[in-house]
DNA sequence: AGCAGATCGTTGCGCGCGCAACGAGTTGTT
DNA sequence: AACAACTCGTTGCGCGCGCAACGATCTGCT
């Protein structure tokens, strides 16, 4: 119970204080990331974020659904990000064969040659700023800890009843 | 150099996976927090985020520029965020006294109250989505990495050039 | 003192996202 | 076979945010 002339007395609590450097550390990084790769590249990290999960998929397709758990997005907002990438000519949408509601985002040439152009300067983003941070163990150990959290708040998460 | 025709090599980078895990676990919690924060006390999650940060500060009071980097959120997106609150009536504005420019963000009685409303369901979620992840010294590690990632950050990340 | 440049908070504008509703297609039950 | 319940992707709508520009104020230099 709190004492509500007191609140005060739940905010050092240590979860409070990862959740804030969570989003802190997120917001910032992706900030920076945007910047520079909207600077040196004029691609949303959005985009690129695509092309990668694409790019690693069998046949380099993906149905929209999956991709849009993937990128932890709504459908419709995964809907009007491939619209846009369609429109540049760096996916391509298809029938999914065995479902005739499905469709299937694919990767073009294009898109795959985006990709490769702006990979590496993503990377070299990262080095700099995740690499200047962390070495090589500390990384590993961070990935970890927050794959175990995007599992178990995937797991308890979803139903709110 | 990539290789136009095989991109994927880059695509198992460390430090992209880290990334990755940064943006879903962070995407994962925060949808969480703002589904049950929303559904059991009716708050927005970035309310509840200035409350508690203007509850810390010495007179509960925080001028808009230090809120807005302490957010890590535009001085435009924090004008409207207060605008919402004052307008509820969890906040008010007050001139600052020592630069006739500046504005403090205030904390009312009525916010005070809100939060001691709301934090201890928030505290309890997140036992509930962290605290099942990660014991204790892991999220004492966790934040402590996530801690030097944010700082790193912004120390060379605001000069792009 | 006076002026140039920086800083503070607000505003107009456009964009990207989530929510709810929809048509099309699928699956399970009787 | 026929129907209900569900899933898939798209659309209309509203909201919150960042960017650029603005007036007001502060700072430093001469």
């Amino acid at each position: 119970m709190a004492l509500p002339t007191d609140p005060a007395e739940h905010l050092d609590d240590p979860r409070i204080e990862a959740f804030g450097m969570l989003i802190e550390a997120h917001n910032e990084l992706h900030n920076a990331l945007q910047r520079n790769l909207d600077a040196e590249a004029g691609v949303p990290l959005g985009w690129l974020s695509v092309l990668i999960r694409l790019a690693r998929s069998p046949d380099s397709r993906l149905r929209m659904t999956v991709l849009a758990r993937d990128m932890t997005m709504s459908t419709s907002g995964l809907t009007r990000l491939i619209d846009r990438m369609e429109a540049d000519g760096v996916v391509r949408r298809e029938a999914c064969p065995e479902d005739r509601r499905g469709m299937l985002a694919v990767l073009t040439e294009q898109g795959r040659a985006l990709l490769a152009s702006t990979a590496p300067c993503h990377v070299a983003d990262l080095e700099h700023l995740l690499g200047g941070a962390l070495d090589g163990a500390e990384l590993g150990q961070l990935t970890d800890l927050l794959r175990r959290v995007r599992d178990h708040v995937r797991e308890v998460g979803p139903p709110p009843g």
